[in-house]
DNA sequence: CGCTGCGTTGAGCTTCTTCAACGATCGTGG
DNA sequence: CCACGATCGTTGAAGAAGCTCAACGCAGCG
């Protein structure tokens, strides 16, 4: 969402740059392998370079929730720099990846003498917590296809009508995202399409009628 | 849940605590008593001095979702210190309250001279963080008999058989909190009985079978 | 060509919510 | 002191939303 996540180490002056450069080390991940998992020793956060890279949570039956999907410039798992907990959810490699590790101790080093680090990384959580407390709005008080009209309005804001969206996750991704199953998703879908807010040709997502779609992402039932 | 939030102020010199002083406020407010508003701009935040006070979510048909309950010695809507959108959720008086109110420019230019302070708060927020996240997994991945469970276990990590909770809130905002309404979460509360894991009365709740209690928590399946 | 991953559809079922009614408790005012 | 209303909690019956399971179409790719 924010690539803006990167720019917490745009405030270093060179030499810290350099102090930086030498606590992180560069990871690779292959698509679909695991970069850490939920229960897992918290032993410092990410940073994506390249590829893509999914949080959830894991229910015992298998069922998948997302929690964030993160890309190029994004920062994850911070929250582990910051207490001594385990890591709170897993994350796998959506892509291949290239990822930028910083381990928990010397960058907390690095807080203590910089605080204009430390007011960035408060920025980024601050927008973390935002996206989970509008998450858990999704999920408590609303049904499927109002969650699907608040992505896509999340994607492009005030759209004019036509506009064109293309989904760079696939549809059971996005299911999961917003707290459901793919076959749930696809009938909600449906139902937006014969109401006429959407139009849908594969990941090409049609915005029809914005103004019932803002209004469905609102309010959480149809007209 | 973690009165220590308290503390953050607890590193600060005497002198720094002079400084603290004059920026901050204490505000009363009367039980039931709106402290801010969903969408209102986001001023400072807060530290509850007595009463209680609940952050809570609101639907277009007036369901309530609490994201959390604070009291005396905690910390709320920190988030707003440290980006520009106003607040995310609403929050209310539960009891009659004595609040702190530290006002967002003075305390950000406060931690800008001590990275101490912006290190406890990073932690709170990585608290708040993991809090979030779990209700999300109670919500998407658990039913309510689970995340009763789960509750209880988190008032009190693995009780012996027999231990008695005494439930500090109504079962009204307890069914809130755990993402229902009051008739679901007493069928569940009912369904737990019947299968002998724990005993009620009033707000007294009896522990009766910890294990299985704890395996339900996990599993969101009863046996 | 056949495989595999993705997406859709249908039928049946579970869980949760809604709506309504009712009992208990508690504090207030007559 | 009792009556009353308000809040809280429980229960029942009906309905809605979502999930499970199964089948099928379709595309890409070996």
């Amino acid at each position: 969402m924010c690539p803006d996540d990167f720019h917490i180490f745009s405030v270093l002056t060179p030499r810290e740059r350099e102090a930086v450069d030498r606590i992180t080390s560069t990871r690779r991940y292959a698509r679909g392998e695991t970069i850490f998992a939920e229960g897992q020793d918290g032993a410092g956060f990410f940073i994506v370079r390249t590829g893509r890279v999914k949080i959830y949570k894991l229910s015992a039956d298998g069922k998948e929730q997302i929690l964030h999907i993160f890309g190029p410039g994004e920062l994850f798992a911070e929250a582990a720099a910051f207490d001594d907990h385990p890591y709170p959810a897993n994350a796998d490699a959506l892509e291949d990846a290239s990822i930028l590790f910083i381990p928990k101790r010397p960058f907390t080093d690095l807080i203590a003498l910089n605080p204009r680090i430390a007011l960035r990384m408060l920025g980024v959580m601050s927008r973390r917590l935002h996206h989970l407390a509008a998450l858990i709005d999704d999920l408590s008080l609303k049904e499927v296809p109002a969650r699907l009209a608040r992505y896509l309005l999340h994607l492009t804001p005030n759209p004019p009508a036509h506009t064109v969206i293309t989904l760079d996750i696939t549809k059971a991704q996005l299911a999961s995202s917003l707290g459901t199953i793919p076959e749930t998703l696809s009938r909600g879908i449906t139902k937006l399409t014969l109401a006429g807010l959407i139009a849908v040709d594969g990941s090409k997502i049609t915005i029809l009628d914005p103004d019932r779609l803002e209004n469905l992402s609102w309010s959480g039932k149809p007209d």
